[in-house]
DNA sequence: ATAAAAAGACAGACCTGTCTGTTTACATTC
DNA sequence: GAATGTAAACAGACAGGTCTGTCTTTTTAT
């Protein structure tokens, strides 16, 4: 849980890691590392391939984010997943690096959630940021809402070695460069850039917010809000 | 063995702080409450006459900030607040008791700080409310500044049956509360109620966009969104 | 004299990560 | 098509460390 950089022992495992795939998904060619071929063959297959890397990233998401990092053990994890031990150490270097791969699932996660979830609501919706909202509504009154994950893992990882912060940092920066795009398709660049700031701190608010008292009004709140900010940038507006 | 002083302490306590443990030591021998002395010796202390109960405080708070509840064990804690294990126990029933404490008492001294902060930006500051956000600026500042120390106890504290959880929807409530209150010495008691949960919402999205990505311009932007919106929300201003 | 606090051993549970076997599935070869 | 080789995954014991909470003995302060 703590001392990067990893190993030697365990820097040497990974170097072998992207070699592993999963015997029981039949649609894999034998790989021979001795061979021009295996090179090949195996670098683009190391990051999806395996069931049981997927199970195990599935799982591990899913409890962090449910019951806290810290809070849910390997052994939690691998028994949920129905794998065993040594199959978690094969795919990944330690519980810090699970951590990290299910952070960076996470966010696709997420961005699929909100572009699917954007979409459906973009008929009825005037604007994609209108949609956007919508879509945080759906987020933030979903059963399992427990605040923003990556703020949660920055929480939880305080430990000034852990690379968990700084991935957190950059999901946040590519969050709010995403929201500033919605905003920009309504007021244009320019005015965007003002008060994309205020509308990214709203939006974190609500994620706060709900995460304390729940989704009550919180993201009609931060809809609202958001508008009249935004209505107040807008260069053919009056004020 | 004559007396058991420790335990008959512990019994004592129990009047005040619910042992779990109790059931254990409940076959002890009834203490002789009677005699004055005991009463006088006793009686004062418990509550916070204690220099190593103030010192246990201080220190859990400060390292359950800084390193996170869980990160911190109870060795950690008694080592640097220079007390014995049972002197803890003594103390405070469980970790868990001690984490509820240290929240109360933060909250004293966090709004200690705001009171002071804003009184020290009062005489510039046009109103309370901008006082509140100079504080503001003041503990986004701060070089220990880590996020909102209660939001980071209700994601840490995910088991559903800790009391902390609990506690930190409390503060969070009187916080807004308090909040309110500067907003309606702006605009009145009718146009505060309808902008204060956008505000409350700013100010939590910039305790966690600071905690983030640091200070840098965070406070200023939480200020002049909550003044737009207040000032679309007065009473007598028109559009 | 007496109670509080210190000091530190201890139990029992849990944690991560390692190790050793065994089973399973698939590719090659007969 | 059956036998065989091979590597992934399973199963579980294990080491060494941490955690909370309890207990005993010694010291300190009043």
């Amino acid at each position: 849980m703590s001392g990067y950089p990893a190993r030697s022992a365990l820097r040497l495992r990974a170097k072998w890691l992207p070699l592993k795939h999963s015997a029981r998904t039949g649609s894999l060619a034998r790989i021979d590392i001795h061979t021009e071929r295996s090179i090949h063959l195996f670098v683009p297959r190391t990051k999806s391939n395996s069931q049981a890397r997927e199970r195990l990233l599935d799982t591990a998401d899913r409890l962090f984010y449910r019951e806290g990092i810290r809070a849910v053990g390997i052994d939690r994890i691998i028994a949920e997943a129905g794998v065993a031990k040594m199959t978690l150490y094969a795919h990944f270097a330690s519980k810090d690096a699970l951590i990290l791969a299910a952070l960076a699932r996470r966010e696709e996660v997420v961005l699929e959630f909100f572009r699917s979830a954007m979409e459906k609501h973009r008929k009825r919706a005037k604007s994609s940021l209108l949609a956007f909202f919508a879509a945080l509504k759906d987020l933030l009154g979903s059963a399992e809402f427990r605040g923003c994950a990556f703020a949660n893992a920055l929480i939880e990882l305080a430990d000034p070695s852990h690379p968990g912060p700084a991935f957190v940092r950059g999901y946040k920066r590519r969050f709010a460069k995403f929201l500033r795009g919605l905003i920009e398709e309504s007021i244009g660049k320019e005015a965007a850039a003002k008060v994309a700031p205020a509308v990214a701190m709203l939006v974190e608010g609500a994620l706060v917010t709900s995460a304390i008292h729940g989704p009550q009004n919180v993201a009609d709140v931060a809809r609202d809000a958001s508008l009249v900010l935004i209505r107040g940038a807008q260069p053919t507006a009056s004020h």
